[in-house]
RNA sequence: GUGACUGUAGCUCAGUAGGUAGAGCCCCGGAUUGUGAUUCCGGUCGUCGUGGGUUCGAGUCCCAUCAGUCACCCCA
C-alpha cells in the first residue's frame, strides 16, 4: 500500500474544467471539415511497428527513438501509433479507399511519442489529421491551408504565422542532400555536436540550426533553388498564386524541412511566439510516394495535423467566448416526501423541452443548502417543489440571476413558461 | 536522452538559525426551523511526493527515486 497510483509521466488526464473547451474546438472543427467534404475515418492506436518504420524513416527520432513499442502474444511487435497519416494509409489501402477516386478524410485521436515533457509537449497528445488522396494539383494545397486560416478565424486565434516550403521531388532532393553533405562534410571542424548527428541522419535539418556559431556556415551553404526540379517550382509557385489570390498572408522559409521522411513538395507549418518553444500548431505537407511505397497505386496525397493542446493553449487566452454549458434551471425539492414528485415533474419537463438543460437535487438537504448548490451550478433559474407548491399543483420559480420577482406557476403550464423565458434571455 | 528549478490540506501558498505544521479559498453547520450569491460565528481536512541517510530531534541538511515546470533536442 506504499505510494498513490499516479498517471503515467507525459500523460495528463483533462478535467471536466477544460473539457468545454475541448468540446468546442471538437464541434468546430468538426463541421468546418464536413463543409469542405471531408469524411471522418476511425483508426486504431496500435498498429504493427512495421509500419511505422517504413513509413516516418528508421533514422527519424520518432521512430529511433521515440516509439511506444512491445510485443504481442504471438510475439508480433505492436507500436502505439505516434502519427495518423501511415495508419492512414494503410486502412485505406486495406479497404480499397482510393482505387480511381479522390478520399478526402480526417480523424482524431491520441498519439503517443517517448520524449521529455515539457511546455506544448507531452508523451499522450491529441491530433486532429486531415488526408486528400488522389489529387495531385496545388489546388488541394492551396484548400487546405485556406481552411486552416478559417479555422483559425472561427476560433477566434490571430497570431498564427503560416511558413511554407516546396521540398521537391525525392530525386531533387537526394541531389541537394549530397551537395550539402559534401560541403558540410568539408568544413566538419565547424559542425557543433548536434549538426555532426544530422550530418548522419538528416543534413537538411543542420541548416535549421538555433546555434548562432554556425550561422556563418550556414548562411555560405549551397541553396535548394539551385537544385530543385522544374515541375516542383511551377507547383509551389501556383500554390503561392492561389494564396496570394485569398490575400493569406506567408512567409516563404527555404529552411522548413518536416521531421517526417515521406514529405515532399509543399509542406506548411502554423507557428505561434504564443507558446514558447513548441511553437508550431499545425503542419503537414505533401507526400506523393507513400501510397505507392506500400505497394498501392501511384497516388498523389497531401495532409495535415493539428495539437489539439496546443490550440487549446492558445484558445485559454482567446477572449472567444465558449458555447454556454451552465444549466437552465436547478430543481429545489423542499421535502423528502416530495422526492417522487420532484423526479416525475423534472421527466416531464425534460419530455416537453428536449433541450431544457435541468439539474434536479438529489440527496435531500435544508432548503438553504439546496439554493447555495443551484447557485453554485450556475443556473439561471431555481425551481421549488414544496409543501405548498405540491398542494396547488404549482411551482415556485425565482430567478438566481437578476432581481426578477419569484413567482408561482401551475405545473401544467411550467414546460410553456420556461421555454419563454428561457428563450427570451 | 541532457540541463536548471520545483514538490507542505481538494486548490493557491506561508513555515523564520533543524525542536514532531499554519493561512486564504473550497466544503459543512449556525446567525433567519421555505430561499442562494454579500456579512458574521464555528467546524472538518495533512503519514510535509516516495524511500533511505545525518542528528537527541528533519517540512527544514544529504543521497536516491517518482512527478511537475522550463530550455536543449525533436515535433503537433
Amino acid at each position: 500500500m506504499s505510494g498513490k497510483i499516479q498517471a503515467i509521466r507525459g500523460m495528463h488526464d483533462i478535467l471536466p474544467e477544460d473539457t468545454p473547451r475541448w468540446q468546442h474546438l471538437e464541434a468546430l472543427t468538426r463541421s468546418l471539415l464536413d463543409t469542405y467534404g471531408y469524411q471522418e475515418i476511425r483508426l486504431p492506436i496500435v498498429e504493427k511497428t512495421e509500419l511505422f518504420q517504413r513509413s516516418i524513416g528508421e533514422l527519424t527520432d520518432i521512430v529511433a527513438k521515440e516509439m511506444y513499442s512491445f510485443e504481442d502474444r504471438n510475439g508480433d511487435s505492436l507500436t502505439l501509433r505516434p502519427e495518423g497519416t501511415a495508419g492512414c494509409v494503410r486502412a485505406g489501402l486495406e479497404h480499397g479507399l482510393f482505387h480511381n477516386q479522390v478520399r478526402k478524410l480526417w480523424y482524431m485521436g491520441p498519439m503517443f511519442r517517448h520524449e521529455r515533457p515539457q511546455k506544448g509537449r507531452q508523451r499522450q497528445f491529441h491530433q486532429i489529421g486531415v488526408e486528400a488522396f488522389g489529387l495531385p494539383g496545388p489546388d488541394i494545397d492551396a484548400e487546405m491551408i485556406l481552411m486552416c486560416a478559417r479555422l483559425w478565424q472561427r476560433l477566434g486565434l490571430a497570431n498564427l504565422r503560416l511558413e511554407i516550403n516546396s521540398l521537391g521531388t525525392p530525386e531533387s532532393r537526394a541531389a541537394y542532400r549530397k551537395v550539402l553533405v559534401d560541403y558540410f562534410s568539408a568544413h566538419q571542424d565547424q559542425l557543433d555536436k548536434d549538426s555532426l548527428t544530422r550530418l548522419e541522419n538528416n543534413p537538411l535539418r543542420i541548416l535549421d540550426s538555433k546555434n548562432p556559431d554556425m550561422r556563418p556556415l550556414i548562411d555560405d551553404a549551397p541553396e535548394f533553388s539551385g537544385y530543385i526540379d522544374n515541375e516542383s517550382v511551377e507547383h509551389f509557385q501556383s500554390l503561392c498564386e492561389y494564396l496570394d489570390r485569398q490575400q493569406l498572408n506567408y512567409v516563404i522559409n527555404s529552411r522548413l524541412v518536416r521531421g517526417l521522411d515521406y514529405y515532399g513538395r509543399t509542406v506548411f507549418e502554423w507557428i505561434t511566439d504564443d507558446l514558447g518553444a513548441q511553437g508550431t500548431v499545425c503542419a503537414g505537407g505533401r507526400y506523393d510516394g507513400l501510397v505507392e511505397h506500400f505497394a498501392g497505386q501511384p497516388t498523389p496525397a497531401i495532409g495535415f495535423a493539428m495539437g489539439l493542446e496546443r490550440l487549446i493553449g492558445l484558445m485559454e487566452s482567446s477572449t472567444n467566448r465558449l458555447p454556454d454549458s451552465d444549466p437552465h434551471a436547478y430543481l429545489i425539492i423542499a421535502g423528502d416526501e416530495f422526492r417522487a414528485a420532484g423526479l416525475a415533474l423534472a421527466e416531464s419537463l425534460r419530455e416537453q423541452l428536449p433541450w431544457l438543460r435541468l439539474v434536479t437535487h438529489l440527496g435531500g438537504g435544508s432548503l438553504k443548502n439546496q439554493f447555495k448548490k443551484a447557485d453554485k451550478s450556475g443556473a439561471r433559474l431555481a425551481l421549488v417543489l414544496g409543501a405548498d407548491e405540491a398542494a396547488s399543483q404549482e411551482v415556485s420559480i425565482k430567478s438566481l440571476r437578476d432581481q426578477a420577482e419569484q413567482e408561482r406557476i401551475g405545473q401544467n403550464s411550467l414546460a410553456v413558461h420556461l421555454a419563454a423565458r428561457l428563450q427570451a434571455v
